[in-house]
DNA sequence: TTGAAAGCGCTACCAG
DNA sequence: CTGGTAGCGCTTTCAA
């Protein structure tokens, strides 16, 4: 029993309930000029027909989609999801959908990605990302599409500008380390395409500085996730350099450096303290609890939002917060002595 | 110096190459029917006016597009997740986009996402969940979309399934357990819209009964997620029955629950031996690792794409294997004595 | 091998 | 308030 379902489409809705195919189309978008009474009828036709509107060619007619864009750098890591999670939240309660694009902190990704969110016409794009591309804020300016950044970039035109003072978080962990003892401090970073010496690593040494001239520091960088901070901190514990404490540019590689301490029988934090940064859920589940900093990210996602539908081209900084728990300590006793 | 970029279409692109429109489709396509020489010319033409093709407009007349979607429960359980990946990658390749929905687990989005999905003309469709909707099946045969399920559904005329033997994976499990000697067993689970006893709640109640139609059990369900499994663990710990072992439906829970046993100082396995489910990256960055079964979930990404790009309407069963880590030992010395 | 033209389903503008 | 209709950018016959 083949049945041929040709798709319903406006003229069939139009020609039940003896309307034009404009009135239809009033009545999806939901135009207060059609009557009441015709508006019932319509509706029942939709409703008998099963129809569904083809967003292509609503899109294509209309010149813009129900379509919100997200890019970002790794979705596997939970910081990311999270912003995803509450953008989408907003976005369906408002009848858009939103579509992901994940860069894995390739540039080369970030720009055929920005290219592919361009040709699809989104209704606005969220960038969350720490790379960066020349000819990736040209090609959205003359696009006209209403755009957030997350850390990079700044304000223009239709475009919102959202960051997060990091350099700020990384201090007060640096600055909350110090005051317990630590002089031997170690950063755990991810690879990103800022050059050799990320933003991050930058803001570590500052805050290092703003100590001591004098006090020794070293880097270690992998692939953001658990595997990427457990083979950091295998690198950064081979350097023979003995940290007191590791300072990790995120939760997730810190959840993944907690690991391989555990492995070597170190413990946290008695032997060494470790911080990670976003707290993201996963943090309060590590063994032992990772100290960390807070970066709003529910908060950042309905910003996302609201810049793309609503009021754009601002510039919001947003503060981190301390979030001091059980993965850092006082320094080991043995040292003390020094 | 306001400049309106009409963004370039077909025609430009013809008129530039001297040619007709429908010679750029051709090449669009890659119709092998094109004079190399007028390839080039319109290679280079579309070179030049920096033109993208609009995805929308290629839906609508092709009645086709290049997306394939894919429906999960919960894309913040890396379980799903890592499915996702491994499809992208595949439809990457070949060009394909892949958008995503989530359920959550309730049945009713489940079936607005696969209308949704159906109206995108999507050009396969991934349905990676544990809810099921009557409804859901009729509609998708009706649309003739490529479909392949997970844990769900049957194959039929252009719909693939993909089952992994849930049953047999708790069966390792608990007989790993029974024969570290633990009789005393309980059951995590997540909600679900199978109803009261949901199927792996159900699996897991056959697999004691294998070993002793006397064995006394307890389950208790939460949301799927880190706090679930811990609010679970809390929930099952306030009944008094008192597991040596409890067995969860998976990992991502299981690190929940693991935290609960941590703050309540029973030690993990010395105590009480617990077990997970999927074998996730995480599993093995717990504290401590997890004891699970393993789901090829790369396998199972790869299988989707192919499913939905090639062979259709197969059925795929995949069986699970054990992975025992430190999370499981022994019962307790002093239950031993009884 | 290429061109001309008829749609795909919908929006938006102009009349009535 | 409603209808008619010209596109939106591309694919796909049908002819040439």
């Amino acid at each position: 029993m083949e049945c041929i379902i040709k798709s319903m489409n406006l003229q069939a809705v139009a020609r039940r309930a003896k309307v034009s195919t404009a009135t239809v189309s009033r009545v999806i978008n939901n135009l207060d000029v059609v009557r009441p009474a015709t508006r019932q009828r319509v509706a029942k036709a939709m409703q008998d027909l099963n129809y569904h509107p083809n967003p292509h060619a609503r899109t294509l007619a209309g010149g813009k989609s129900r379509t919100i864009g997200m890019i970002a750098s790794n979705m596997e890591n939970p910081f990311f999801f999270d912003i995803f999670q509450t953008l989408e939240e907003d976005a369906h309660a408002n009848g858009y959908e939103v579509v992901v694009a994940n860069t894995g902190y390739q540039p080369g990704k970030l720009l055929s990605s920005v290219r592919m969110m361009i040709s699809r016409r989104v209704a606005g794009l969220a960038v969350i990302v720490s790379e960066m591309d020349p000819a990736l804020m040209h090609e959205l300016q003359a696009s006209k599409i209403p755009a957030v950044f997350y850390d990079v970039g700044s304000a223009g035109r239709h475009i919102t500008s959202i960051k997060v003072n990091y350099q700020r978080g990384i201090e007060l962990l640096v600055e909350h380390l110090y005051s317990l003892g630590h002089r031997r401090m170690a950063f755990i970073g991810h690879d990103s395409a800022l050059g050799p010496t990320s933003d991050r690593e930058r803001a570590f040494k500052a805050a290092l500085a703003r100590h001591s001239k004098k006090l020794k520091s070293v880097v270690a960088n992998s692939i953001d996730g658990l595997d990427g901070g457990r083979q950091a901190m295998r690198d950064l514990l081979a350097t023979g350099f003995n940290p007191t404490a590791v300072v990790c540019v995120n939760d997730f590689m810190a959840a993944g450096a907690l690991r391989e301490l555990r492995d070597r029988g170190l413990r946290v934090p008695h032997e060494i303290s470790v911080t990670g940064y976003d707290n993201i859920k996963l943090s309060e589940y590590c063994f032992p609890e990772l100290t960390t900093v807070d970066i709003p990210r529910v908060k950042i996602g309905h910003i996302v939002f609201e810049s793309l539908a609503g009021a754009q081209g601002r510039e919001i900084v947003l503060d981190p917060e301390l979030v001091i728990r059980t993965s850092t300590g006082p320094i080991p006793a043995s040292i003390k002595i020094r």
